[in-house]
DNA sequence: TTGACATTACCTACTAGATGGTAGACACTT
DNA sequence: AAGTGTCTACCATCTAGTAGGTAATGTCAA
């Protein structure tokens, strides 16, 4: 049925651990979701470790992805940030947080070779979005308080922390939109 | 030994949930620590459910007492502000985050009556930091862009965001101040 | 003061079920 | 014949939770 596995495999972890964490997701449940043996999920990934390690290597190039392709179009700055938040609404229409910030909750019980894929991701969306920034600066859309690295990586602070905070609301969706974008528009807007 | 075991219990229970998740943690790893039996643990907390239940109960009773302290001291608003955020710095110290944003992340896999407790912890949160803000407007030592209710629900998920991702950087402590205190700085200053 | 009973706080020993992982057989394609 | 992808059956280990016993302490009436 399944054309590739493997991927088939990848999607059903990704979204049980965005939604439940590294620690409460199991062979049996991708298992019971994918509609095959646990046994041939070591087939295709030896270890839990290597799975997820996988994962995460995928979630990082699938968001550089997207950044491209935010970059590349002809949208102005601001329209630019806008679709950056938008990155980190749509997941929760499914509940799911961000892969990488529900792995740093579980930082400490994951293996070396995953914690270094987390920063890794960390590293390059703070960069990302340090760029974009500075286009804004330049085009005088927009002033920055503190630097635009400060700047960036406390901008990806507020959209992660509201991400994980709007869960715990009855519609999260809703509880993220009223934090984010208000902040977002009034900080980041050319009227 | 200990005076009052329930109470050990609890806070090597919090220890090991404030670093690895509800799900990363058992009667196992609190055994060893608290140096009882597995069976004893049950004696004081029934199951794990009460016992995180309980555990909820009382951070959130905690952290009311520390927004108490910082309320009825005679700093300035601008100074309370940095106090509220000297809260979430020192649990990195240890590696550790919120409590209760680290439930967040495990909400999914929560019992309704866990849930039930966080929700009022942010909510409380968020009020007393809206009554902050609120103060520093009336006193005219900031002007608040959005509602104080969104600016506050801003602040919270930037101070819960970046302590979640300072833990995946070498010095977390150091990461979060970077981040939180020019930020903080640049919006809430008399100067 | 003493004997009877209850409570507290722990223990050992156990259960059923879940966990990640392995061994080896079985089709099916190339 | 070789490789691919799946299967059944199994393993050791860990999980929360239970049953039942034990020693120490408290309570209270005769």
């Amino acid at each position: 049925m399944e054309r590739n596995t493997a991927q088939h495999i990848l999607d059903v972890a990704q979204d049980i651990v965005r939604n439940r964490g590294y620690s409460a997701f199991s062979y049996a449940d991708i298992s019971k979701q994918v509609g095959i043996r646990k046994a041939s999920i070591h087939y295709h990934f030896p270890s839990k470790d290597e799975l997820v390690r996988e994962l995460v290597k995928r979630y990082r190039e699938d968001m550089a992805r997207a950044c491209d392709r935010i970059a590349q179009s002809n949208a102005s700055p601001d329209q630019r940030m806008l679709q950056f938040a938008h990155l980190y609404r749509d997941g929760l229409e499914d509940n799911q947080i961000c892969l990488c910030a529900m792995l740093a909750a579980d930082f400490a019980v994951l293996p070396q070779a995953i914690q270094d894929e987390i920063q890794a991701f960390f590293r390059e969306t703070e960069a990302w979005l340090t760029t974009l920034l500075q286009q804004g600066c330049e085009a005088h859309l927009w002033a920055c308080q503190a630097s635009v690295e400060q700047e960036a990586k406390g901008l990806i602070a507020m959209l992660q922390g509201a991400q994980l905070l709007a869960r715990s609301s009855a519609s999260s969706v809703a509880a993220f939109e009223q934090v984010v974008y208000p902040l977002l528009t009034a900080k980041f807007s050319n009227g």
